[in-house]
RNA sequence: UGGGGCGUCGGCAAGUGGUCAAGCCACCGGUUUUUGGUGCCGGUAUCGUAGGUUCGAAUCCUACCGCCCCAGCCA
């Protein structure tokens, strides 16, 4: 991971590594890794992860290794593979040769079980699982010892090779560690290594009827892989013991340590794997990738750049306390990526006519506009102008409050880029009172958006020619999750799905060149926000867009703060 | 009542005995602005609590308090 930004600080775990490449620990190499098990598609929390394992390689010039750890044939898929991989290299990270499958160590870890068998530290129970639990003992009181735990070596040798053959059902035994039912760590007290299910692996096939537990596979994983620094989350301290026990055991040269950290928790959003499959497949979302999910599939077709990802990453620490980071951080990182990056387009969300009286019917202009004032090098482009536009309606009030300097009767504002506008009437439907457009004449004098005079026009409003338009929906996506802790009040996270994250927009009106918008293009639609061409549902020539993030909107926040105090207010004089 | 962790600004997070307790996000002011965007300037903590050691402690010691994780033949 990229030093903390600013300072350069070091986080604990950069820290440990520097020391041990100080004592020339593992002849100061570093070689991390990255082990996700195939049963979902990888989240944000996950992102942490790769930055940090991949960031370590990189600043240390080791190597990070990608290795599926797919030891339960019961809940992995090949589908969840190819996501996984798409989404690291996605995220810009190269693990090259280094791909690996805990399956593929089936055959050498099956020997080190053995071993530990014929060394007297592994044995085959024939305890239920119901039993184990009861032998187990509770968080406060030591555990006994199984009846089968003194089995000779020849029996349990005999029993292990039954088991891999087929020749019992699931469940009926089980190979576990002996090391202690009385540890006051319940991970001690003889954990299983191996367990009996007779199903097909996405990858071995039918060829194995055991299949290895984690605590097993894990550290030696790391070891035959030369892993020096096995960097994982909190909730496997208390494993730790075992880890270095498995290794120590093995008599693999390597010894490679196990580090925790905290895992990303973000306020609004729900980063538990089990739950994400529960919106699947509950059909809450319309898949894995759904821009509301997030799934690392999810945020990029929401419009999220690899690097805003990056930076989130290397700004939010690396630390072992339970942490919730702000949403808002984010979108920080996203807005900061996309505003050097993104070309500026107009696009009207919600349309209002306004017709430019003193204009010629029959005559359009092409207006010079700049594609990113953040960067030159993006060029300009030209923008058709004609008697007809739309603004949003937000953009006009008939009585507007204070400090609004948008457009009103009387008022004068810019059409960015184009001519300033005066409104000099109202056209409304006679029956309802609507408004239906809005007359204004233009001033000749300020075409591109100033005059010689240098008058102050405070307001500028986007627009599209009318008559140029094209139409297109947009999607407004809002946070998923109406609480912070989804799931806090009610114990079910589903209740506090957001009935508003997603509202489509039909018609809204487009300047022509959007036309051209390729799938996963982003744009900034100038004043409201940063969009991207939806990668699925876009055809060519017809391009859906995606709000990825609104612009920060302070006039917004001070309707909405106004709106908040007269409601107190109101609450008070009652 | 067992074991393992963690407690520094609203949210992250530096700091590991010695000038004013970094920085980022958020928030609040101001300024610039042909995006009420961006940029720029400024503002906002005495470190879970209570004792102790010391000339001096967020940093050391003691005792409390709070929060998280662990009793899958899941990872």
């Amino acid at each position: 991971m990229e030093d903390n930004k600013s300072t350069g600080t070091l986080n604990f775990i950069e820290k440990i590594i520097e020391k041990d490449i100080e004592n020339n620990k593992n002849e100061g190499k570093v070689v991390t890794r990255f082990p996700p098990e195939p049963n979902g598609y990888l989240h944000i929390g996950h992102a942490k992860s790769i930055c940090l394992n991949f960031g370590l390689a990189e600043k240390y010039k080791g190597r990070c290794h990608l290795r599926f750890d797919d030891t339960n044939p019961a809940k992995e898929e090949i589908e969840y593979i190819k996501s996984i991989k798409e989404d690291v290299a996605w995220l810009g990270f190269d693990w090259g040769k280094h791909e690996y499958y805990a399956s593929d160590y089936f055959d050498r870890l099956y020997n080190i079980a053995l071993k530990l068998i014929k060394k007297g530290k592994a044995y085959v129970d024939s305890l239920t699982p119901e039993e184990i639990r009861e032998y187990r003992g509770t968080l406060t009181s030591p555990g006994k010892n199984s009846p089968d735990r003194e089995r000779s070596v020849e029996e349990n040798i005999d029993l292990f090779e039954r088991m891999k053959k087929g020749e019992f059902e699931d469940g009926k035994y089980l190979l576990r560690a002996k090391i202690d039912m009385a540890s006051p760590n319940l991970n001690m007290r003889d954990p299983a290594l191996y367990r009996i299910k007779r199903m097909t692996h996405h990858r071995t096939g039918d060829m194995w009827c055991i299949y290895p537990m984690y605590d097993f596979t894990h550290p030696l994983s790391d070891a035959f892989e030369g892993i020096t620094h096995s960097v994982c989350t909190l909730e496997f301290e208390d494993h730790r013991p075992l880890y270095e026990w498995a290794v120590e055991e093995s008599g693999e040269k390597i010894k490679p340590q196990q580090i925790e950290f905290a895992r990303l928790n973000l306020n609004y959003t729900i980063m538990s794997k089990r739950k994400l499959l529960e919106l699947v497949e509950k059909e809450d979302v319309s898949g894995w990738d759904d821009p509301r999910m997030p799934t690392i599939s999810g945020i990029r077709r929401r419009g999220y750049t690899p690097e805003s990802i990056r930076d989130f990453a290397s700004r939010i620490g690396v630390a072992k306390s339970n942490s919730t980071v702000d949403f808002a951080l984010l979108e920080h990182c996203l807005r900061e990526d996309l505003n050097m990056k993104a070309q500026r387009v107009m696009a009207v969300l919600d349309p209002l006519k306004i017709v430019i009286t003193n204009y010629p019917e029959d005559k359009t202009e092409m207006m010079e506009a700049d594609n990113n004032p953040e960067d030159i090098n993006m060029g300009k482009r030209m923008v058709p102008f004609s008697r007809e536009v739309y603004i949003e309606k937000d953009d006009f009030m008939e009585n507007p409050p204070k400090k609004y300097f948008r457009l009103s009767p009387g008022k004068e504002i810019r059409l960015k880029h184009a001519y300033y506008i005066t409104c000099t009437e109202i056209i409304k439907d006679p029956g309802t009172g609507e408004i239906l457009e809005v007359h204004c004449t233009y001033d000749p004098e300020s075409r591109g958006g100033g005059t010689a005079d240098g008058r102050k026009v405070r307001g500028t409003s986007h627009w599209v020619s009318a008559f140029h338009a094209f139409e297109a929906d947009v999607r407004l996506y809002s946070h998923f999750f109406k609480s912070e802790n989804p799931g806090d009040v009610t114990g079910n996270f589903r209740d506090d799905l957001s009935e508003n994250s997603l509202e489509v927009l039909r018609g809204c009106k487009l300047e022509p060149s959007l036309k051209e918008a390729v799938p996963g293009q982003s744009f900034q639609f100038l004043r409201k926000g940063y969009f991207c061409a939806d990668s699925v549902d876009s055809k060519p020539g017809l391009p859906v867009f995606n709000r990825t993030v609104s612009m920060r909107d302070t006039w917004a926040k001070l309707q909405r703060d106004a709106a908040k105090n007269k409601e107190h207010k109101d609450i008070k004089s009652r």
